[in-house]
DNA sequence: CATGTTCATTGATCGAAATCAATTCGCGCT
DNA sequence: AGCGCGAATTGATTTCGATCAATGAACATG
């Protein structure tokens, strides 16, 4: 990792708004802040592997963080995608574990990182950074639990459609909006091959979605709802 | 739910081991001990449904109790099976959340109960408890994940025959054992439709394994590894 | 021991998505 | 603005698993 640094002023900011930290009282944000080293990445870095011996938290502070796994002859199942705020290798027990899955920057990529075994310290001493990790970490396993679900019960073009929703600014009016990352990573995240992926736009264009580049338009978000 | 009482002598003794209490000191188990609730459920009831707002953490002390989510026509999705010593509702915020899927027993069940607002209380003045909560869920997070990988690279009679690896007591040579539950579980548990277990048991006769009831002969553990 | 009910298996059909291959498009570069 | 490469689309094919329907096995019940 490139220019290994402590936080200036514009990291503590994106720091501070982020799901861990924004839960914590004043001290033990000092605290963290104390520990926390920024990184940037590169495009395509490994952050970490499945196995390995987990000895690092992450924060995203800038882009996107795709978590996946391995199968025998090497094909990846992607089964997370961090973005800025969110927080990374916490499906790690906090001592002594190891990462369950592989961490790879999906784009040029700037994040805070901890001290796994500092963090733990300060956890034991402060309550509410505790309480804060077992909040953040409840979270992101509803979260899979939807995504699971989701999986097993909806065909493509219905998950697509879901996303669609989910990043709708507001509800009931048609609007425009840009996908924050490449359709690959997209197609990874819903669990969708590319092809099906695009396919399964196509099959929207006759539900009121417009697609190019990067741009989406939806027509009719109702009509999105119902499938 | 039938029977409320504190737990007596056997439960204490169930609860020890749990996954959670057997993390913790000795000052903090007697404080969970404290606001331990036991219950007995019927087979089939619900102990909590998806969306309701959260007010307690379970611990399954013998049964199983199956996660699963609805979709708007009703069909249900399993998402996860607790066993004994499994934590049921973790995937909630501690403060204020609400249940992400439905809990209900699969088989009469015996659970621990504990008040959530207590436990934050707790985990609030007791670091130990508040670290080996989210170990507890940093561990079901990881394992979800393990899931959602395995539904997204594997053919049904290759989750099989994993998850029947995954339950050898030990490795290398021939085993027996028996399923744990009702095969209908089991195929939820994979995500796959009971017929679909079948077949897939079906095909893995030709690779040594026999299964009449809920009894399992496995003839060459390394076969199955090699799918 | 008989009986009814739930659970499991088997067969046949259908639909969804992975895969392979071939263009085409969009975007970053100079 | 045009060039070039990776990303995205489209088409054809195949495989896998869901679903429906019917039979068979296991189990609790009286």
């Amino acid at each position: 990792m490139n220019r290994l640094m402590k936080p200036g002023a514009r990291e503590r900011e994106t720091l501070l708004n982020s799901g861990l930290l924004s839960m914590l009282g004043v001290e033990s944000v000092a605290a963290m802040m104390e520990i926390a080293i920024i990184g940037n990445l590169p495009a395509r870095q490994i952050l970490f592997r499945e196995g390995e011996p987990a000895d690092m938290l992450h924060c995203v502070l800038s882009g996107y963080i795709r978590l996946y796994k391995l199968d025998p002859d090497g094909r990846e199942a992607d089964v997370e995608l961090y973005g800025p705020g969110d927080l990374v290798g916490a499906s790690v027990v906090l001592d002594g574990g190891r990462y369950a899955a592989t961490a790879q920057a999906a784009e040029p990529a700037l994040i805070a990182r901890f001290d796994l075994k500092r963090v733990r310290d300060i956890a034991n001493r402060r309550p509410d950074l505790a309480v804060a990790l077992t909040d953040a970490v409840s979270a992101q396993l509803a979260k899979v639990f939807g995504c699971l679900a989701n999986d097993r019960l909806h065909t493509a073009p219905q998950r697509v459609a879901r996303y669609l929703l989910g990043h709708c600014p507001q509800d009931g009016k048609a609007v425009s909006f840009r996908l924050p990352y490449q359709k690959s990573l997209l197609a990874g995240k819903l669990g969708l091959a590319p092809e099906a992926l695009s396919r399964a736009f196509s099959m929207l264009r006759d539900h009121g979605v417009t697609v190019r580049g990067r741009l989406v338009h939806i027509g009719d978000p109702e009509a999105l709802r119902r499938l």
